[in-house]
RNA sequence: GCCCCCGUAGCUCAACGGACAGAGCAACGGACUUCUAAUCCGCAGGUUGCAGGUUCGAUUCCUGCCGGGGGCGCCA
């Protein structure tokens, strides 16, 4: 991190002495692909090329050749090539100085960041309604936003966790005519959910044949088997929101005769409406119905009213399935209609998770009752198998998942690549306390004797957290952490499998050294799986 | 018809607008008297759906097609 300010200040500083103004946002280092291409590269030469009138390979020239004549710190060869890219080829000292900041900083504070500055965001999500049990869809979103908002929350943010609980309106009478009517021994109506869950909770249901007390019984012993369930995957709400709480108090109509001060609201065939198609929606929509009921909007946006303006977040990140997105435009429209940016509302929309099972694609329905419950794929492949493969691929990848190859928990599952890693650096412990063997203080191990490569690609591995984190913060993007995580596994066990730590040939000073490359890597380890949600073992 | 997402190796997926598009799995061939072989190494696998455009440079950005998924209720 340090080695590579002081590059980056210094073509900056060159640029200047050369009458090019630099880009805004500085020079931009990155690590080329190819490791012929050095350590470090930039293209402002390339970039600047056209505002200061030069030929692109012309400036990275003499970029070059004047930083060669006084090379920064670390800095071994700095070379120019073919378009115009300037190369810096860095002696290992520099991924030395990699190793104590890990160490030092430890998991607590090593890739902490401060983009948010204190921001206040809260992120919403899963928010299932409590008619059935959560589907394997919701588990894969859960494990986005929570992990999302682990992220965040180390990069500054002060994060809220909520699950807006669906406890009113017509699914719940649905849900309660579903379980009266098995509670008489009849089928269950038409539009009413069939799962087997109904049947036991018709059993244990005694109260009246009313079917809204009947169903929020039901759904609230359903809510207490989802938060049971997201429980198990590490996922923990700062907050249950209610939504009858919105709907049966005031604050619908309060949020209308908002709307309808700003002018957007009409009566029309006997509803009111929202006139969203003038703030870019597609066409106008329902608030209030001509029986006098609200509209699910209308709620939705008493809830993000009270959200904004009420609570006073400062950006809210809404994270639902994208069978939901019809109700995106409306919402933005009817946010930004109360006067609120909607630049501060984010809607992510999870793709749908398909499953194969026997060479079968299964639909999910909660109505018809066939599903597969996001337990069922717990229980078959455990807590942490579920969420490192949900934080695989990005939340706007439709995936499928193939139930037979990943319960056979087999290499088809990623996890386990990582958890074994992590319990080798345990056993590497576990081997040194039982031969007395004690790590030396840090400054006292000599860390020039990393030169491995399979020890310089650990260090630098460690070294891009930082960067990585920041880039799965700013792009919502929890997946960026996993590709880091697996990546760090495999340089670590290419490392276990090449460089011995502890053996009868390893001098005491590469032993010692490579003790803090281990400790180092736990660190990493440490810090990437907790924002995974992931448990890192100590032993497999 | 309109809106959103996607199309990359046999499969599942990566790749701040960067250099020769990468991993894992599956296939094939190797490596365990050693800190856990749930590992490592090698080999193979590609016209990044198609056609244009912008750019020094496009898997990435823009337009249009083709294909897949999801939406388009006075349901929630």
């Amino acid at each position: 991190m340090r080695a590579r300010l002081l590059i980056s200040s210094a073509v900056e500083a060159e640029l200047r002495r050369l009458g090019v103004e630099p880009p805004a946002g500085g020079v931009r280092l990155e690590r080329p692909a190819n490791p012929d291409h050095g350590d470090w590269s930039t293209n402002v030469a390339l970039a600047c090329a056209k505002a200061a009138r030069r030929a692109p390979m012309e400036l990275a020239s003499q970029l070059a050749t004047a930083l060669s004549s006084t090379p920064p710190a670390h800095v071994r060869a700095v070379e120019a090539l073919r378009p115009g890219f300037v190369n810096f080829r860095l002696s290992p000292s520099w991924l030395w100085e990699v190793l104590p900041a890990v160490v030092a900083d430890r998991e607590e504070s090593y890739a902490r960041l401060d983009l948010g500055r204190g921001e206040r965001v809260q992120i919403e999500f899963v928010s299932a309604n409590p008619t059935g049990p959560l589907h394997v869809g919701n588990g894969w979103w859960g494990a986005y936003g929570d992990s999302l908002a682990r992220v965040m929350e180390r990069c500054g943010y002060e994060t809220t966790r909520e699950y807006y609980v669906n406890d009113t309106g017509g699914q719940i009478r649905r849900l309660g005519e579903s379980v009266l009517a098995r509670r008489r021994g009849e089928p269950v109506p038409e539009e009413g959910y069939q799962g087997a869950y109904v049947r036991e909770l018709a059993l244990e249901y005694d109260g009246t044949e009313d079917a809204t007390p009947a169903g929020r019984f039901a759904a609230e012993r359903i809510l207490e088997n989802i938060k049971a369930t997201l429980a198990s995957l590490g996922i923990v709400y700062d907050s249950w929101y209610s939504q009858a709480s919105i709907e049966e108090t005031g604050k619908v109509g309060e949020t209308i005769s908002l709307l309808a001060a700003a002018g957007l609201v009409e009566e029309r065939e006997g509803a009111t409406w929202l006139l969203s198609t003038k703030l870019g929606d597609t066409r106008d929509r329902v608030l209030v119905k001509s029986n006098g009921d609200a509209t699910y909007l209308a709620g939705d946006l008493a809830y993000h009213r009270d959200k904004f303006l009420v609570r006073g977040f400062d950006r809210v990140i809404d994270v639902f399935g994208a069978d939901h997105h019809g109700q995106v435009a409306s919402l933005v429209a009817g946010v930004s209609a109360l006067g609120v940016d909607p630049g501060r509302l984010e809607v992510k929309l999870g793709q749908m998770v398909s499953l194969v099972e026997g060479g079968t694609t299964g639909k999910m329905s909660k109505r018809s009752g066939n599903f597969v419950a996001l337990d069922e794929l717990i229980a078959d492949i455990g807590p942490d198998a579920t969420r490192l493969l949900s934080l695989i691929s990005g939340i706007d990848q439709a995936t499928t998942l193939d139930l037979d190859l990943v319960r056979r928990q087999s290499m088809e599952n990623p996890v386990y690549y990582v958890q074994y890693a992590h319990a080798r650096i345990a056993s590497i412990g576990r081997v040194a306390t039982e031969r007395g063997v004690v790590r030396v203080p840090l400054d006292q191990a000599d860390l020039s004797t990393l030169v491995h490569p399979r020890e310089l690609e650990l260090l630098r591995l460690l070294d891009s957290l930082p960067d990585a984190l920041a880039d799965a913060c700013t792009t919502r993007s929890p997946s960026r952490i996993t590709s880091w995580v697996r990546d760090l596994a495999g340089a670590f066990h290419g490392f276990y499998h090449d460089c011995s730590v502890l053996g009868p040939d390893i001098s005491d000073d590469l032993s010692q050294a490579r003790m803090w490359l281990v400790e180092a890597s736990r660190v990493g380890f440490a810090i990437g799986l907790e924002l995974l949600g992931v448990n890192a073992p100590e032993a497999m």
